[in-house]
DNA sequence: GAGTTTGAAACT
DNA sequence: CAGTTTCAAACTC
């Protein structure tokens, strides 16, 4: 099935260009027209850079507006090819989530000037050069979740219509949209039918704009406005930021038999709700891309793909273990009046339970109101985002379940080109404006993403210093820098998690560096990001609505510090060293030749490679997380004790709290279920647990009394009111106490009393004095000690 | 704090 | 894949 253009399939990765997803044969994906060409990017293949993929449209657009394919049943959404950004009020946040239920595999092309249209035997779906190909139902597995699917139109198709789902029938073909989680909201996405070929090519997707309408979604009130990180490109309006309303368009998908999981995109848009006086645009920047959403004052509502070129941003790319994820947060300032550049994005949505969450903002001026803290939960509740509150901060802190670690997405502020209307400045008074000096200059970027083994991403070097942050969660995805360094391609699916790639030094445009050196950086005021940025203080960072990460819930591992490494021999650099492993950069600990920072950035890219040429799976956490929650969480791999009984922390399953499985290779374990020596080292623990708890408890009352002992007397005894006993203790009162005692003690050596007799005198005068100076606490003269 | 033990990671 | 070595954490004294 000829799918895509041979000059497209030049530009297409392996993965991308897998027809497996789309064909239904039994081809494999190597075998695909695009696998075997010739110009299949490679790792021995040059780089792409940005003057390499020129030809490639800089902006997609998304338009919903394509007509169905009456043969293949597939909806091509237009795409857009040239730079005209589509209008839009603000930020929407479109999740394309492939569900994992569902049997159609998903792809996601860059948009080209060939048409991109996608042929399958199920619904399969366009959006500006992004196919997506989905068929039947898929799996309504998370709330807050629109899920856009096609309804087969054959009248046998199995589909089973869950609450809350509006078919729509554009041109024959049915289109499902389903509101996952929430049953009977009012979910529209209209797909209008132009009659137009669909997807014959990119200058027809172009003449034909598609209205991706996006209606309310109703009881949808948790998922609140998000002010983060609006991405405005200069040329357009932006609306107000307070019209703002996240919204999630997820479009199942089947994940590709590759890849791990499913693929979720999420573009994050904000839809202006409230009237849309003026047609405005915004430009979402996915890692170089730009995904310009218009939104014409009246719906239907243009979604432009776009790329966008931006300096000095960083990318964080922090791949999820599962299902992994792919997080992309960037903040650009689109140049306006200037052409973008046609930047190769190869946005490989082959790889299966992926997904992409594009924050967009820009950061065309200095000063930038920040969105006040939005947590949104995406994908259900395993994936959260929590969006700053805020003022001030421009990170937003992604809660991933079944993680560990921390991702952090940094975006700049939005400028006053942002705002509403074009050209003025945000007048939203629920944001607090808060100066930004992150990315006043203009944002150049490209990143494709390129699949696993022969993906490159292309990261131009930043022009100049810039808050753009890119957070890329995924799977097998290679960073490459923006000089063609071949020798050093990570692997972004499986690099540590929090990997983000910022501008480095050297010949590597971009850093490999960890998410959770986002608040590193920020509390070692690292000069690339705090230089000019007024990146949010870590207290900016929102810690809210953990969730359990890799059997340990964020707050936990948030407030466990991290342990210091001590390693001597590896440079840190090798997974013996934890905070290697862990995604980290190596801060305040006891290393030697410590070459996991910033200032290695080349050798620790290599190293990083290197673990994931052993073990593509080296950085995703060894514990998963089961069905049934913590009960069920394992060790992927097992532990391999002999000597400890896994009965110690030598052991990863005890370690990790958990017991040893079949997976497990120890022996003599005895870490199971009955094992009364594990239950006795458990009560033990528990009851060294509860000591401690109650210590501290302790600890934690006497402060507070003592506390509320100073705050109580202290303004009587300065006010002369009521004494407190301790101020009877006079200098006085002391010695009157002790001359009592040295005559009992006299007394005692006159009679001739043994030393015990003595003591006991002494103790008992001791007692009369005590009793005589508590006596006179509640007199208003000083007490007198009388013996 | 030094030395030992241990098992994962790395290496062959 | 198995055996060995290296390494750093865990543990003991």
């Amino acid at each position: 099935m000829d799918v895509v253009s041979p000059e497209l399939n030049i530009l297409l990765p392996d993965e991308i260009m897998d027809t497996e997803a789309i064909v239904m044969d039994d081809d494999p994906p190597a075998e695909s027209p695009a696998a075997s060409g010739q110009s299949q990017p490679s790792d021995d293949a040059p780089i792409p850079m940005e003057t390499d993929v020129l030809a490639v449209p800089e902006i997609v657009s998304l338009c919903s507006d394509a007509p169905p394919t009456q043969r293949t049943q597939a909806l091509t959404t237009s795409i857009t090819t040239d730079s005209t950004l589509c209008s839009t009020t603000s930020a929407t946040q479109l999740l394309l989530t492939p569900s994992i239920a569902s049997s159609s595999p998903l792809t996601l092309r860059p948009a080209t000037a060939s048409t991109l249209t996608s042929t399958t035997p199920k619904t399969t779906t366009s959006l500006g050069g992004v196919s997506l190909t989905s068929g039947g139902l898929q799996k309504l597995s998370a709330n807050h979740q629109i899920i856009l699917n096609k309804v087969a139109s054959s009248p046998g198709a199995d589909t089973t219509r869950s609450p809350g789902t509006t078919t729509i029938t554009p041109g024959g073909q049915k289109f499902m949209v389903t509101a996952i989680g929430k049953s009977g909201q009012s979910i529209v996405l209209q797909l209008p039918h132009t009659g137009s070929k669909p997807g014959s090519g990119q200058g027809e997707a172009k003449a034909n704009p598609q209205h991706f309408k996006v209606l309310t979604i109703g009881g949808r009130t948790d998922l609140k406005p998000v002010m983060v990180g609006q991405a405005v490109s200069s040329a357009s309006q932006i609306s107000t930021l307070q019209a703002q309303q996240l919204k999630t368009v997820q479009i199942a998908k089947k994940t590709q038999v590759s890849s791990a999981g499913p693929i979720k995109f999420i573009i994050t848009k904000a839809v202006n709700n409230k009237g849309l006086t003026a047609q405005t645009s915004v430009s979402n920047v996915i890692t170089g891309r730009v995904l310009s959403t218009s939104s014409p004052v009246t719906p239907p509502r243009t979604i432009t793909l776009s790329e966008t070129l931006s300096s000095n941003s960083k990318i964080a790319i922090s791949p999820l273990k599962s299902p992994s994820k792919l997080t992309m947060v960037s903040v650009a300032s689109q140049v306006p009046n200037s052409p973008q550049k046609s930047v190769s994005l190869p946005l490989n949505m082959a790889h299966l339970g992926q997904q992409i969450l594009v924050q967009q903002s820009t950061a065309t001026s200095p000063a930038k109101p920040m969105k006040p803290v939005q947590t949104v939960t995406v994908g259900g509740p395993q994936f959260k985002t929590i969006f700053p509150l805020s003022t001030s901060s421009n990170v937003q802190q992604i809660q991933v379940p079944g993680s560990r670690f921390h991702y952090v997405r940094l975006v700049t502020a939005t400028t006053g080109s942002s705002t509403g209307q074009a050209g003025s400045h945000c007048t939203n008074s629920s944001m607090t404006a808060k100066p930004m000096v992150v990315n006043t200059a203009q944002v150049r970027m490209s990143v494709p993403i390129i699949p696993a083994q022969t993906m490159k991403q292309v990261v131009p070097k930043p022009l100049t210093s810039s808050g753009q942050v890119l957070t890329t969660q995924t799977q097998q995805r290679l960073i490459m820098p923006a000089t063609p360094l071949p020798q050093i391609q990570p692997n972004l699916t499986n690099l540590p998690p929090g990997t983000m790639l910022a501008p480095g030094s050297g010949n590597m445009g971009y850093t490999v560096l960890p998410a959770h050196y986002v608040t590193q950086l920020q509390q070692s005021a690292y000069v690339t990001l705090a230089s000019s940025s007024g990146f949010p203080t870590p207290t900016g960072i929102q810690t809210q609505a953990r969730l359990p990460l890799n059997g340990l819930s964020t707050s936990d591992a948030a407030s466990r510090p991290r342990k210091p490494c001590n390693c001597n021999k590896s440079q840190c650099l090798k997974l013996y060293c934890d905070c290697f492993a862990n995604g980290e950069f190596c801060q305040s600990c006891n290393c030697t030749n410590c070459f996991n920072n910033l200032e290695h950035e080349t050798e620790r890219a290599k190293a990083i490679k290197a673990c994931l040429d052993r073990n593509p799976e080296a950085f995703k956490p060894k514990i998963g997380k089961g069905k049934e929650g913590e009960s069920d969480r394992r060790h992927s791999k097992g532990c391999n004790c002999k000597r400890s009984g896994c009965l110690k922390n030598y052991c990863e399953c005890y370690e990790a709290k958990i017991m040893c499985s079949s997976t497990c290779k120890c022996v003599g374990c005895k870490n199971f279920e009955e094992s009364p020596e594990r239950k006795t080292l458990m009560h033990l623990a528990d009851a060294a647990e509860v000591r401690v708890q109650q210590q501290t408890a302790a600890k934690t009352k006497l402060s507070s009394q003592i506390s509320d002992l100073f705050t109580r007397t202290t303004p009587a005894i300065t006010s002369g009111g009521g004494r407190m006993p301790f101020t009877f203790v006079t200098k006085e009162v002391a010695e009157a106490t002790c001359e009592c005692l040295l005559e009992q003690a006299e007394q005692a050596e006159l009679i001739q009393q043994p030393q015990a007799t003595a003591e006991r005198m002494i103790l008992e005068e001791f007692g009369r004095c005590l009793m005589r100076i508590i006596s006179s606490a509640g007199k208003t003269d000083c007490p007198s000690i009388n013996c």
